[in-house]
DNA sequence: GGGGAATTCTAGCGGGTGTTAGAATTTTCG
DNA sequence: CGAAAATTCTAACACCCGCTAGAATTCCCC
């Protein structure tokens, strides 16, 4: 008993799956011939990973059972041994897909910009990918910031790297604005990038799509971030 | 074996303790007289709740067991039982503390205030005491926030006024300072309000008290929440 | 359709979990 | 001091965990 949960038949993954990304490690302990493997066995480790992004986010590492994710991915949990060699290895890869997706839809939205788009323009661009990156569909990115603080330790700094190089893009997109005068001068640049990043990643806790729209959300969040909550000192009154 | 875990002989607890608060449920199952118990069963417990809130902090609530806290409490796990009904119960009572003293402890900041301060004031004085409470030896605050997200549902309703209650004095300040005309007037509150929130408590995962002085930090960190960080379109040059 | 590889399942192991009963110890106080 | 009450420890329970070996099944392709 406590098998066959309905769970209302879950369609799959609906994630939009930048191709190029998420680089697979191709285990090594498949008995195969020298080709690669069939495509069979590749969706259900997509199956297994979305479920495990999905749980992890909801119930956390330690709180994730590996029954969890094969319920969510509709397999036995031995059989999830098949794709990946342990727990700690799929959380991994999920953090890691998780960070290579926001990363590159950040990236992606800087290099549509026109070149001549202001420091603090470009900031306003990042700060909305980021954020639909990670609010729409982005089940791999919420769980990579949701779960990060409680993985191994040994998983943490596997993944610090690409972390880091995600923390360097907006450090340098902040310093660019900066040595555009475009900034508060003697702002705490640290300071302000990790109070956006907090920002950002708590709103996957609280953030209701149903209660508006999602442009106007990014659009709010960033004027927040850049402007502040007060008004401006000397400016035309209100309007209305 | 693996017993006498030398720990440094942990100085026990050095919160500050708000006396009136953190109201305990006084145990049923005590085989007392009518009075209450004696100081000594208190202390350890007390030992035993500052032992959780560290451990629940740094591990998550699923990933710490209850020896693990026995350890940090210089006890035996089973002796836990004679003070707390369940590790459920022990996770509400250091989450419930949390909250109860960041509250308090923004409260007291904004009644030590003079009467006559701007409603953008008092946010930011409520800003800089939240933080001290998060970051300054607030080994409950941090614990609340950090892993009230993955408390057990019933758990977290039963928590859940006291946050709603201190959820609305933020409302009611931001409200205020709108009346009084401080704000930009198309902010979105609730988001504000919730970005505020997460850029805070995100502090406690990277703050670090060496590299610079608290009183600098919040003061920095309310500044960049009330202005934002960008630079005034018609204003004086920067001084230097 | 049949054969061999690829994939999944079954069943269980060793270990650690929260929890409890009752014995052993410590504290309290007449 | 000594007895009763309060506190802690010991030992075990039932259960669930991550993980594995090998049997059972499914898939793919000629």
């Amino acid at each position: 008993m406590s098998e066959e949960h309905p769970t209302t038949t879950n369609p799959s993954s609906p994630d939009p799956e930048p191709p190029d990304l998420a680089a697979r490690p191709a285990r090594g302990s498949r008995p195969g011939n020298g080709a690669d493997a069939g495509p069979k066995s590749e969706r259900t480790r997509q199956r297994i990973l979305d479920a495990a992004a999905r749980t992890f986010r909801d119930k956390g590492f330690a709180g994730t059972t590996l029954n969890d994710i094969a319920v969510a991915a509709r397999l036995r949990a031995g059989s999830i041994y098949y794709h990946f060699d342990s727990k700690e290895r799929l959380l991994e890869e999920v953090l890691d897909i998780g960070i290579a997706r926001v990363s590159a839809a950040v990236k992606r939205a800087l290099e549509a910009l026109p070149p001549e788009t202001s420091p603090s323009d470009r900031i306003r661009t990042g700060i909305e990918a980021h954020l639909r990156s990670l609010l729409y569909l982005g089940e791999y990115t919420s769980a990579s910031f949701r779960i990060f603080g409680q993985a191994p330790p040994d998983v943490r700094t596997r993944i610090l790297s690409r972390r880091r190089a995600y923390a360097d893009d907006w450090r340098r997109m902040l310093q660019e604005a900066r040595a555009a005068g475009e900034l508060h001068p003697e702002r705490d640049l640290a300071l302000a990038r990790m109070s956006l990043f907090g920002a950002l990643n708590w709103s996957v806790e609280w953030y209701d799509p149903e209660k508006g729209s999602l442009d106007d959300f990014v659009r709010e969040a960033a004027e927040t971030f850049l402007h502040g909550i007060v008004a401006p000192p000397n400016e035309a009154a209100p309007v209305a």
